[in-house]
RNA sequence: CGGGGCGUAGCGCAGUCUGGUAGCGCAUCUGGUUUGGGACCAGAGGGUCGGGGGUUCGAAUCCCUCCGCCCCGACCA
């Protein structure tokens, strides 16, 4: 196995190369697309499983819905059809003939549920209508990189048809919030949260509200979005229902998803130069026992000994001997801390001999002998506890130190080129300064914050009155 | 789509200029010795040199053509 490159040196390539060596992801013949190996998949379920137990908490069912869109349905909310057309890939032949109607592969699924919304609701007492659904779906990007963007990735939608514009607004907040909470309890992941500016809403779209993290290389990351939609989408596709004073109304909708992006995510504000450092409670395995012997007797002892612990945790770590004879136990530390494993515990000949176990953990590289007796479940589990802290604290001092407050346009551009991250500047609310600012920093509006004060404050390009304060940053 | 680079074993590459038996490292397999930070020795398997056409006694190498991939931009979760 080479070494890995180094973060600081190229993070690209450090990024590349800590998810082929911790055998997360393999390229396939499709451009773009990749392939989710056994333990990048793991973390994939493990997310799912914590995700869909948060999402319906919010009182939303899961349904599933075709992955072909008919041309007529995906063209019928203009703006919404002008921002995926031209990133979408459409199915003109099937069973050998020329399709009467083309089909598009769904890039998000707003057109083929409203369309079928439209037959379910007809009334009040149908209201609130949430669904979520599990897919796949596709985006002919230009640029990908595994994770991070690819042209085919899975993600969870949420779709929710309202009564009320105000019950519609709750719903996207609680969708946001929900997201914020999950990033950061159980993927140690801090983020910033709030509106997208309008010109880079989601297509159709009222609004747009995001989760922003921060990687490691001062780049922000999109982690998570939550739409409000308002009626737009409604009148499109004539969803209509009779109020309880009967009269014929709109319902107003949320869509909001996250994608496996945030595995990418994971690594990009997680990782250090071993590799992936994955929070314990994403991790596919908590714990990995590393057996070390010299002889055959020592090999069974050692053995007993390990496995007899792993028994002991059951269903309560999620742990793994590494069994394998033919690696070196120097190999496996490398391996195990590459693929991000929380806890090592060392089993050896000197552990035996003084009934105790070496642990080392993976977030601070510290390491502690104890005896063998103490080495509980609810010992290991404090650690695991203790390591989910330490990352999401990590992250956030991390996220802290690298958000700044701009006062001019030179002080922004050397917050981005110098140490990357989040920059809060008076914005006069229009795109085109917006465009302006990206050509000279390469920076994009984030977040815009409708709350902050900003009276005396001018845009830092423009000159003109500020309308909001925004959060500029490098974005992936 | 613009600019740059590259297609040779699973991966990373040399060989191409100057045509003449297909190479190296890692990985894999076998046997042995090892095992507290990426072990060692010996042996073995694995190739339509991206595709097609041309030049030539002879092409990975020269010419034509097509295809694909990567990086930098514009687009984007």
């Amino acid at each position: 196995m080479p070494r890995l490159s180094s973060q600081s040196d190229d993070f690209s390539q450090w990024y590349l190369d800590v998810i082929e060596q911790a055998d997360m992801a393999d390229y396939s013949d499709v451009k773009g697309c990749i392939i989710f190996k056994p333990y990048g998949y793991a973390i994939w379920e493990n997310i799912q499983r914590e995700m869909d137990r948060r999402i319906k908490e919010l009182g939303v069912e899961n349904a599933y819905f075709p992955l072909f869109i008919p041309e007529s349905i995906m063209n019928k909310e203009k703006e919404h059809i002008a921002g995926f057309a031209p990133e979408c890939a459409v199915v003109t032949i099937g069973g050998g003939k020329e399709l009467a109607e083309k089909l598009y592969i769904r890039p998000t699924s707003e057109t083929i549920m409203y369309s079928t919304f439209a037959k379910w609701i007809k009334s009040h007492r149908d209201l609130p209508l949430k669904i979520n659904q599990w897919a796949n779906i596709v985006r002919w990007e230009m640029r990908t990189r595994p994770f991070l963007r690819t042209t085919e990735f899975l993600w969870q939608e949420g779709h929710t048809a309202h009564s009320t514009e105000d019950e519609a607004d709750e719903m996207a907040e609680a969708a946001l919030q929900m997201y914020v909470d999950f990033d950061r309890d159980f993927l140690a992941l801090p983020v910033m949260h709030g509106r997208k500016p309008d010109h880079d809403k989601f297509a159709g779209a009222e609004y747009t509200l995001t989760t922003e993290a921060l990687a490691r290389d001062g780049k922000a990351i999109q982690a998570g979005t939550s739409h409000g939609l308002g009626q737009g989408f409604s009148n499109a596709y004539d969803i209509s229902f009779l109020n309880e004073t009967g009269e014929k109304s709109r319902p107003w909708i949320t869509s909001w998803g996250v994608s496996t992006r945030l595995i990418g995510t994971l690594i990009v504000v997680h990782g250090d130069e071993k590799g992936l450092r994955l929070p314990p409670a994403v991790a596919p395995i908590q714990a990995v026992i590393v057996p070390i012997y010299k002889s055959e007797t020592e090999r069974e002892m050692i053995l007993t000994a390990a496995e007899t612990l792993v028994e002991s945790w059951k269903k309560r770590v999620r742990a793994k001997v590494d069994l394998r004879a033919e690696k070196s136990p120097g190999f496996k530390f490398n391996e195990w801390e590459v693929k991000g494993v929380p806890l090592r515990i060392e089993i050896g000949p000197k552990d035996m001999a003084a009934a105790s176990v070496t642990i080392v953990r993976r977030d601070t590289g510290t390491k502690e002998s104890i005896p063998l007796a103490t080495c509980t479940a609810e010992y290991i589990e404090s650690l695991l506890a203790d390591i989910q802290g330490t990352l999401l604290e990590d992250a956030r001092l991390y996220m802290e130190s690298h958000t700044h407050e701009a006062h001019s346009l030179e002080e922004m551009h050397n917050f981005l080129s110098q140490s990357g991250g989040f920059v809060w500047a008076p914005w006069d609310g229009s795109s085109a300064t917006a465009d302006r600012i990206k050509e000279a920093t390469k920076a994009t509006i984030r977040i815009v914050d409708h709350e902050r004060d900003i009276r005396d404050k001018k845009d830092l390009l423009s000159g003109a009155d500020a309308r909001y304060m925004a959060a500029f940053a490098r974005a992936y």
